[in-house]
DNA sequence: CTAGACGTTGTGGGG
DNA sequence: GCCCCACAACGTCTA
């Protein structure tokens, strides 16, 4: 189209090739395109977000960047520093936009911050162009072709899919791109509130990426650096960008019979150094690879491979339909699907450490009560790899530090903190994976958590996975543990994942003492904590309680969740926060919290220690999916600062 | 409607 | 390495 002006947002589909969106974009023919990046103080401030995937984040900007220069020297990733409900306005008058072009996004916050958009251009006479390029299949298809139900099972995704169609092949990078236009600032930038800050347990210097004007520091509109918004630096060797993500998915590619006979469950989740799967995942996430460039670049060597090949749901191509699954179900049951209250299709358990529940929204708060000082104590030994299981621990190790594990290490440590082992609820699980992981997606993160927990998708709930004897399939001398676990480096192989079981001279042979709960040094020796728990005692514990929970039989939206009468169908002995009649899941609402026991940081000495039975918050009533556009104004600051 | 097979990824024992 | 079974037993899908 002649003289159009033309804002690309970015978002979630950080790359050049496979992207509809872009080449919707760039069919409009326009006079100038302007890439935009909206810098979200959701994001920032409210999303629990670690430095590794923001790293990450950072790295995607800065490498689709650098590729849009290589094609128009005078192109670059204008990474704007507002939210993008406040800022819009503003710019489409400043920059005289015609089209606002973007790829379509189901997430529940996004759905809320697009339609705000749509709206808010629709005002300012910006015509919107959408395209989906963000799964296989457009969610909001899937589940009109599932006659509006969530997507419970891939076969219900399969089924739905043949009925859609074939899978669209992937559209080209662009080979050129317009210049943009000017890009004048002529106007106030609206600075977020820094309160709630969720994310301030991962700083270590104040937050400044608003402070200096809509265009940062250099004002050049780049990427802001870790240091500007003081966050600790990041541990991970996991690297962004479109660039490597292409790299790492020619080298998978290159590799035929890897390609074609993959079979998730049988790759070893204790291998490092390489990995046993792909590593794509957190190019899914943020969009550094294009999920239709994976798909086909797969299936064509899949077709040529012949009867050999793996079929989903085992295979690669597999592994991207449980993807659309979760998106699915998401797209169907939107905020309430991260969650158990007010889920349709989640199970009721009463699981330790239950959620806030905002009695307004009837969503979470990101904070949760204490009723067991002991679980509490559980959960934060699991956090922190100290359980004294150096399977489990090995793990959670890797996650803090890598912010990727292996899924079926995932499944080791879900089973462990849920259904098998201290039945803490799957939410907090769910809350630290989403912390830590460089490639959480809310969808496939809440969906997974909630089948590890056999709340929903799955309900084998009597499979309980062993933190002993399941690692030892792929791993039996522990090299996965000595690599994570190093004061466990000399044990031998024979007590490697029960090191408790060692003899003391052993033990000292080794340098290392099992004792106590917070791992540290014994004079010459190294210590390395207890179990926090006889397994087996507790399997059985957690066995009886899920097949009570399941003979009571309630979801997350029973009138009996919603108003906390459920108690009266458990006994009072029954594990979990059974005891009395009344009250929300959680036990306390929002401004019932006498008790308030703030999170004392992610350093060290921050767990296993017993807090007294009360309430336990992020100290900033989360409000994390609370937040339509209304709450979001509330948040924002009204002091402007001119550019 | 029912019956039976199946469900990406359990464990422990046996052949 | 592969298969089978018992354990005690869930929901979904298909015939």
């Amino acid at each position: 189209m002649a003289n159009s002006r033309v804002l690309y947002w970015f978002r979630t589909d950080l790359r050049l090739h496979d992207s509809p969106a872009l080449a919707a974009a760039l069919d409009l023919k326009p006079e100038c395109l302007y890439c935009v990046w909206t810098w979200d103080p959701h994001y920032v401030y409210r999303a629990r977000v670690g430095p590794n995937r923001f790293q990450f984040l950072l790295d995607c900007q800065n490498d689709l960047s650098a590729s849009l220069t290589k094609l128009n020297p005078k192109q670059k990733l204008l990474l704007l520093r507002e939210a993008p409900q406040t800022l819009f306005p503003k710019l489409f008058k400043a920059w005289r936009i015609s089209h606002l072009v973007f790829e379509k996004d189901t997430d529940a916050y996004a759905k809320d911050r697009d339609e705000t958009v749509t709206r808010l251009a629709r005002e300012a006479g910006v015509e919107i162009v959408v395209r989906m390029g963000r799964t296989l299949y457009d969610p909001d298809e899937l589940v009109k072709k599932c006659k509006g139900k969530p997507t419970m099972s891939v076969t219900m995704v399969q089924n739905a899919g043949k009925q859609i169609g074939a899978i669209p092949r992937p559209t080209p990078a662009p080979t050129s791109l317009p210049d943009p236009g000017d890009t004048p600032l002529d106007f106030e930038q609206e600075q977020p509130a820094q309160q709630p800050d969720i994310n301030d347990i991962h700083r270590n210097d104040t937050e400044k990426s608003y402070s200096s004007g809509i265009s940062g520091p250099g004002s050049d509109f780049a990427p802001p650096t870790l240091q500007e918004l003081g966050l600790k630096p990041a541990t991970t060797p996991h690297r962004g960008g479109e660039t490597i993500a292409l790299r790492m998915l020619d080298s998978i590619i290159a590799n035929e019979d890897y390609t074609a006979t993959f079979e998730k469950p049988k790759t070893a989740p204790t291998a490092f150094e390489p990995q046993a799967t792909t590593l794509l995942s957190p190019h899914l996430h943020f969009g550094s690879l294009g999920v239709r460039e994976f798909y086909w670049r797969v299936q064509d060597v899949v077709s040529a491979y012949g009867r050999r090949a793996s079929q989903p749901p085992t295979s690669l191509t597999g592994q991207l339909l449980f993807r659309d699954m979760y998106f699915g179900a998401q797209a169907t049951l939107g905020y309430s699907f991260a969650q158990t209250y007010n889920n349709s299709h989640a199970r009721f358990i009463p699981w330790h450490l239950p959620s806030h529940i905002s009695p307004d929204s009837r969503l979470i708060t990101g904070g949760y009560a204490v009723d067991s000082p002991t679980a509490e104590r559980w959960f934060q030994r699991w956090k922190h790899g100290r359980t004294g299981f150096p399977w489990i621990d090995a793990l959670m190790r890797q996650l803090r530090l890598e912010g990727w594990i292996h899924h079926l290490g995932r499944h080791a440590v879900a089973s462990f903190l849920t259904r098998g082992g201290c039945y803490v609820d799957w939410e907090r699980g769910a809350e630290v994976f989403e912390e830590w992981l460089i490639d959480h997606e809310t969808a496939s993160n809440a969906g997974n958590w909630q089948w590890l927990a056999c709340v929903a998708f799955y309900s084998m709930f009597y499979r309980v996975y062993s933190p002993v004897a399941f690692p030892q399939k792929w791993d039996k001398e522990g090299k996965f543990v000595r690599r994570y676990v190093p004061e466990l480096k000399e044990y031998p192989v024979k007590y490697i994942y029960e090191p408790w079981k060692a003899p003391l001279a052993d033990q000292r042979k080794a340098g290392c003492l099992v004792m106590g709960e917070e791992g540290g040094t014994e004079g010459e020796y190294a210590t390395y904590p207890r179990p926090m728990f006889d397994f087996a005692e507790r399997r059985e514990v957690c066995l009886k309680a899920m097949k009570n929970a399941y003979k009571v039989g309630l979801y997350g939206n029973d009138p009996r969740v919603l108003d906390g009468s459920w108690r009266k169908l458990f006994d009072d002995a029954a594990e979990g926060p059974t005891e009395g009649e009344g009250g929300l899941p959680g036990a306390t609402i929002e401004g019932d919290r006498t008790e308030d026991v703030r999170q004392r940081g992610d350093g060290e000495g921050d767990d296993a220690k017993s807090p007294e039975v009360g309430t336990r918050d992020t100290g900033k009533r989360g409000l994390k999916r609370e937040r339509g556009q209304a709450t979001l104004d509330g948040l924002v600051k009204r002091k402007r600062v001119k550019k």
